[in-house]
DNA sequence: CCATTATAGTTGCGAGTGCAAGTACCAGTC
DNA sequence: GACTGGTACTTGCACTCGCAACTATAATGG
């Protein structure tokens, strides 16, 4: 009955307890982070991760299928959360001229202008949240760990199922 | 117009960077683990979530309140995730004699059963995804700044809204 | 005691998401 | 140039989740 347990408790343990933390440290950053956009800013997570993407993308627009890819959302969960910005007047559709079947999401002016206002206000979020925790050494080893284990996972072959090339191009937040 | 963005590319970029590599990584093997899990086990990465913090809780069981801090669940969610389980019939309520309002969730034999099954299929699938990735140094490393970020949002005042005591007693998995 | 306040958990409801099926379009074949 | 297959999105539907309101039980204080 306590076989399995008697196995994970010794070596198996570390490596459960790596994933664990990464994903309690990444809920626990995700959580931070939408309170504050959404009683600051009036954004959603998730609406932030689009715009984010877009606006560090050149000329600010980005195809549906890139956008799907980099947000961690598949291409009908984007597609809700690009009519909703649509609604909101901060994103606009454009058909792909080259290829009909394709579309670019692009940021409005106003669009723009909200996350020229939004992006300083979460970096600055982001320090004071990090500021204090890590040496810049600490940091970057940090960064370096994890680009390696998202390229794992991601790009080279994508052995796992997962889509995406080198989305390295638009690292990005949240 | 491209003035926040002037500022991101610079030195804030750093920072960014590393929060997006963060969530990226978890979304990832989130859905690398969840793929797997469904399609052998049938289990929710939800579900196998709550089951893995019963399974490594003394008794096999934890109140729902501590399940649902360690599940990244808010109390509605987790209520919602219990009742599944138990109509699954891999989970039971038990009411907490002491604090009748409260209850305990714990594993059925059955649970226990499945459990034993399926955790050492998961240890060799996070095997499988992290040997050859990161030497034992590095994992250690990534652990403990990890561990270091979790418990800064997390413990120590919660300064963030976020509700969690030591729940490195059950550090787990996914 | 009874009243007040706080805590543990549950439920109504709306919002977001993924899967599978559908639509519109491209590309290669005969 | 219709036929077949593949691609880029979009929609129908079911499911999960969080918030706010609710119930039941404790704990405090007169």
């Amino acid at each position: 009955m306590m076989s399995a347990m008697a196995d994970l408790v010794t070596q198996d343990d570390e490596r459960l307890t790596t994933v664990g933390l990464l994903f309690e440290s990444a809920a626990g950053l995700r959580r931070v982070f939408q309170t504050r956009l959404e009683s600051e800013l009036s954004l959603s997570a998730q609406s932030f991760d689009v715009l984010i993407r877009l606006a560090r993308s050149p000329g600010s627009e980005l195809r549906m299928s890139e956008l799907a890819a980099q947000t961690s959302l598949t291409p009908s969960g984007l597609t809700r959360s690009v009519d909703r910005l649509q609604e909101q007047g901060l994103v606009a559709r454009r058909i792909c001229p080259e290829d009909r079947r394709g579309a670019f999401a692009h940021l409005t002016p106003t669009g723009q202008a909200v996350m020229d206002r939004a992006i300083p206000v979460h970096v600055a979020h982001i320090d004071e949240v990090l500021s204090d925790l890590f040496t810049a050494q600490e940091e970057e080893a940090l960064a370096a760990l994890l680009r390696r284990l998202r390229d794992h996972l991601y790009g080279a072959g994508s052995e796992w199922g997962l889509t995406a090339e080198d989305t390295d191009a638009c690292p990005v937040a949240d």
